[in-house]
DNA sequence: ATTAGTGGATAGTGACACTATCCGTAAACA
DNA sequence: TGTTTACGGATAGTGTCACTATCCACTAAT
């Protein structure tokens, strides 16, 4: 398969796979000349994945080739690759050791053992849970980790699914790459579900228009 | 308060608070002469919410006008100003009628009138959510929206708490502004809730047992 | 033999989110 | 009172990003 084959059965311009190649997300063909490579389905899928990263989870060239030198490189379990692929989602802490921020990183920490779960101490997905929750006291809202029982039972769930599924791919690269395609297009689809129950609470919620007395405006 | 009072409270630059006024982002002070505004809390708390859309919701300037205008705009119901903000939060549909599309739109439907969920039958959540069940099929995710039940429930109860906290605000734009940060930010809790959860799952289903430890790497 | 396509390098483009500078005026201070 | 500082408004410039276009020597296909 020739670049313009590639380009053709990814939908990707040439000119833009050069790019990939240039930057590094797409890893080189086999050359076979001075001015021939041969690629493969390898690098199809490698597209396709491209594309679901910018597009669903919205993300940078420059994060994409983070993570895909983590899917790329061969770490020992495909569980601690799924972590490192994890870790590199979430952009990278800022060392602001604000003092409110750490006591609520220590009652997620006290939460998760609670649950069970064993999560890696440094994992950046606890403090950006513990920054969120934050934001939203800021926000009037008054919510605790403890009131994310019922969500973490049900995300127990789908996660089951999901790591299911990445591990019944045939290699290795192929179950990296489904579990954080999956992580991400799951998140956008629980995104989704979620403004809808949104709009179905705020539809059950509203008393009879008209008989509501704000201010101007 | 003048502007370098706002900037001071607000902890944004004079001339980006510049440039968010002219982009429209932010509502102009009250003159006082020709080179003279009165800027107030309402200023503040708009610079606050325009951080959290830009730093949660990696919004861009162009989307977040097209948001805050309906934010501003008043509605009948607090219901309608509600439904125009979520619909305006999801990027606006491509008017690709792919027959399979179309099918899992159909089914999403027909479950959210299964639930009683009583949603426009235009909101771009439904098509959005149909993409990414789509998405998830065509990698290796046998997924169905049924599935979900689980996820819903605990999205609903969540939901009850948002609507709530919206409601209670004191004002108009404040009970929106909040609704809309609400949904970004819990939004991103739990995605990062999801992310724990899938590292939790992934550390149970190992199946080699011999050299792993919690914290090393 | 001609032509189209290739890998590789370098330069250019348009969008984006600020940032800097300038201007005439007004407030704050000495 | 004069002088310095800050203001609002307008315009131009900056750095980053994700491509896109052009060029080159060369090879494959016709």
């Amino acid at each position: 398969m020739k670049i313009s084959a590639l380009s053709q059965s990814s939908g990707v311009s040439v000119a833009t796979i050069k790019f990939y190649l240039r930057e590094g997300l797409v890893p080189a063909g086999r050359l076979t000349a001075t001015n021939q490579a041969e690629y493969d389905e390898q690098h199809v899928r490698r597209l396709r994945l491209i594309r679901a990263l910018k597009q669903v989870g919205g993300m940078s060239v420059a994060s994409m080739r983070g993570i895909l030198v983590e899917v790329d490189s061969d770490t020992v379990s495909l569980h601690d690759a799924f972590g490192s692929v994890m870790h590199a989602l979430d952009p990278p802490l800022s060392p602001d050791a604000d003092v409110e921020l750490l006591a609520e990183v220590d009652e997620v920490r006290a939460w998760l053992r609670r649950r069970s779960w064993d999560i890696m101490p440094e994992a950046p997905a606890i403090h950006r849970l513990a920054e969120a929750l934050l934001t939203l006291r800021s926000f009037d809202f008054h919510t605790r980790v403890t009131d994310f029982d019922s969500a973490a039972d049900s995300a127990e769930q789908v996660a089951e699914l999901e790591v299911a599924t990445a591990r019944f791919q045939p290699d290795r690269t192929a179950a990296v790459e489904t579990m954080l395609v999956g992580t991400l297009v799951y998140e956008r689809a629980l995104a989704e579900l979620r403004r809808l129950a949104l709009e179905a609470v705020s539809a059950r919620t509203e008393p009879v228009a008209p008989a509501r007395r704000r201010g101007r405006q």
